[in-house]
DNA sequence: ACCGCACCGATTGCATACAACATCGTCTCC
DNA sequence: GGAGACGATGTTGTATGCAATCGGTGCGGT
């Protein structure tokens, strides 16, 4: 592992979980000092960060830690409802027997890992739930998509939603993995781009209910 | 404009007019010297270029053109056709009266590019469409989509779908944007986001007719 | 008192020097 | 004669020094 990595996985890691919130400044000098490495390593990962757009730069100014309002999550989620559905899609176009087995026994364990009876065991959830979308990104054959993908989930506010969840919403989330596999035994691709699109807005839905910004109730008359 | 900026985009224009064809290396210290800058911001020009998927990295191994198979084409543009389309259903819902009549304007201009009784002017139509495409990117006020979309989409490769495009078809992809325009003084996101994609769409088939993937006819019995 | 301008500190942007690593050719040993 | 190891060579990865640029501050003018 290079410098830049090092530096690029710390810098995320602590704008992620909060240790540099929102607007802090991002002096290279400083931040190569705490990191133990040279200004350069420090740049191309400050650089790699925004177009991530987890940080932002300034010309001359410096870099700072981007802000993310509601309408950011929103913009997030309905991003990744999108490229993850039109993953799904390819991938159960091309899914072998074996992807489906490996798919599936990765379901196997994250309901291992929330099997009722034990405590949650949210590290290995996410563990196993990152993996789950990865293959089928692998599947779906497109580098690209995948590394969009990458660009718009962020672990840790994964993380943070199985947090949120509640034994219900993790026991759908669950159900949804298990039908994604079966549309991709059956190499149907417009379920399963369904069905990923369902399990994404889902999410969203817990993330951002603390203030729902949607005009609330469209009841029919 | 630093050196950084002109050493990306003297190098994307080179990749994309096909001076620097696919698979040709790009060691440093000669892109330096040809461009008259130092080994670092075209390091970081590649970095850039790395991450739209127009270079590949190797490690410790250097940089070379990547290459462009068909397929990845379909890939380009089916990313594009889910992007813009999401692009055109949030303007839509955001446009303002005077949003709308800007892009009008561009319409008018596009039109006057390609009236018949003169020769055709693709370099400005290729224009006036690219900032056609940009605003109502600004217009649906989502950073991380407009940086999305600009990674996918490349202008020489517009432009040559351009020159290719017949008269009718020409007249299709205006129609499209004058159609577009409509939709948005609606405000009606479900249309905007259909038309987008059907222009999105027409293009590919364009571009990729040499050798065509599809199944071939689907006639009704 | 307020506005404009020049200086000053801080930080980035760029250039260059050095070190680490991968590949390839060659040489030796089996 | 072939295979493995070792050095030669070229390239990237990293560190550091220097200059350009931006924001702020204080002074002078109006």
């Amino acid at each position: 592992m290079t410098a830049t990595d090092r530096a690029y996985a710390a810098l995320r890691a602590d704008i992620l979980d909060g240790a540099r919130p929102a607007g802090a400044r991002l002096p290279e000098d400083t931040l190569a000092e705490e990191l133990g490495v040279s200004r350069t390593p420090v740049r191309e990962a400050l650089q790699r960060l925004g177009t991530e757009g987890l940080v932002e730069h300034l010309p001359h100014r410096g870099a700072r830690v981007s802000g993310w309002t509601t309408e950011d999550l929103q913009e997030t989620f309905e991003l990744r409802a999108l490229l993850e559905g039109l993953g799904a899609r390819r991938a159960a176009a091309r899914a072998t027997a074996e992807d489906v087995t490996g798919l599936r026994a990765l379901c196997t364990r994250m309901e291992h890992a929330i099997a009722p009876g034990r405590p949650r065991d949210l590290d290995a959830l996410t563990t196993h739930n990152s993996a789950f979308h990865a293959e089928l990104l692998r599947v779906s054959a497109s580098t690209r998509l995948a590394a969009m993908v990458a660009g718009v989930v962020h672990v840790p506010l994964v993380m943070r939603t199985f947090h949120q969840y509640s034994d219900h919403a993790l026991a759908r989330s669950q159900h949804h993995h298990r039908e994604l596999c079966d549309a991709l035994a059956h190499g149907d691709g417009e379920w399963a781009e369904s069905v990923m699109r369902s399990h994404v807005l889902a999410a969203r839905t817990f993330l951002v209910s603390p203030e729902k910004t949607e005009p609330a109730q469209e009841d029919r008359p």
